[in-house]
DNA sequence: CCCGCAGTATACCGATCGGTACAACACCCG
DNA sequence: CGGGTGTTGTACCGATCGGTATACTGCGGG
């Protein structure tokens, strides 16, 4: 990994997450890392293929660090803690890398942007599993585990907006508790 | 309004609804509504008047919708339900209107997107209000306004992303209320 | 010393970008 | 029928798009 390789990798992560795969410019990243077109080309062979080489690169490590998170350890408030602290530590460490996914699940699915929407299925599978390892515990659950996962991962985007947007403190020690207490007691008590 | 005007907002709306005002091409647009590129340019002057042009034409229905189904009513579950019934059905009805004003809030507040974010400033704030107007019901709720209405929305909003991606049917009677019981008194019970 | 290769810059490709000059157009008022 | 007025198509502008041919650099192994 040269020095060229990884300044185009950060610069390609805030082309993408700033507008989104299409309208990002290669001219633009070029310029931000410093180095010209040519060396793009020579280590990633096109814009798609930095694309995927930021996904790969800059996603990796927080994928690694939602798998764990998601993994049901015998109790849901404990689990949903574990995994809304990472969710919203990513948002704030890789806030870039969380946005560029955010916008790329709301355009269109082509095949350029394939791994991005890989990462986020991943995600997605994981708290399925997560909730399906809970319903056993909680039978009440049960039948809807994917519509626990969607709702948890929306309450979850909608604090991690609010930690963009200054509204909340991300690093509020009650705001996780605050979270997860919301999503499995509601608003009252 | 001529049939050309209409028919280039409605290719508009499609064009900026699928990677973002950035990325839409006004030769793209032009050539879906069937008119040369100076007709777009006689009406709208610019790509960014259609946008607003696309906003303010597509967006007032469902801003008025909006507007009205945030107003407190003096119970919170019915309110809510309304609000909620009446998001589904824009993300349903108006799914391209949804979707840009979801992806435009992801990328950056540059002045040509402005009046998409002051819609959704205007559903955010009836969303505040409604809320701080049941803050005075249930006090309990009070310093929470503007996280409610953020986490409302959040919710709200995977659940017309399930829809979008056919995991839930969005015609299904039980399922604004199963939202709402969902947001107040959370996943248990 | 020099060969060979990975890495990089200059300069360019055709295509498309947002935007426009201009002429032809339809259509309504007189 | 004449003459505007408002709408539209043809053709074009300079700039930028993603991508590339080619040559030059630095550097490690013979």
């Amino acid at each position: 990994m040269t020095s060229s390789q990884a300044r185009l990798l950060a610069a390609g992560l805030g082309a993408f997450s700033a507008n989104g795969f299409a309208a990002a410019s290669v001219a633009d990243v070029c310029a931000t890392a410093g180095v010209a077109k040519p060396t793009l080309y020579h280590f990633f062979g096109s814009k798609e293929g930095l694309f995927a080489a930021v996904v790969s690169e800059h996603g990796a490590g927080p994928s690694d660090r939602v798998a764990q998170a998601s993994r049901y350890d015998g109790d849901v408030t404990t689990t949903l803690r574990r995994l809304a602290g990472t969710y919203l530590d990513v948002g704030r460490t890789d806030q870039d890398l969380y946005r560029l996914l955010l916008l790329t699940r709301l355009g269109p699915p082509t095949a350029a942007v394939r791994p991005a929407l890989d990462v986020l299925d991943r995600w997605n599978s994981a708290a399925v599993s997560l909730f399906s390892a809970a319903a056993r515990d909680h039978g009440n659950m049960r039948g809807r585990e994917s519509r626990y996962a969607a709702s948890f991962r929306g309450l979850v985007d909608a604090y991690v907006g609010l930690c963009w947007s200054g509204e909340v403190d991300p690093t509020d020690p009650l705001l996780v508790p605050e979270l997860v207490h919301q999503f499995m007691h509601g608003i009252f008590s």
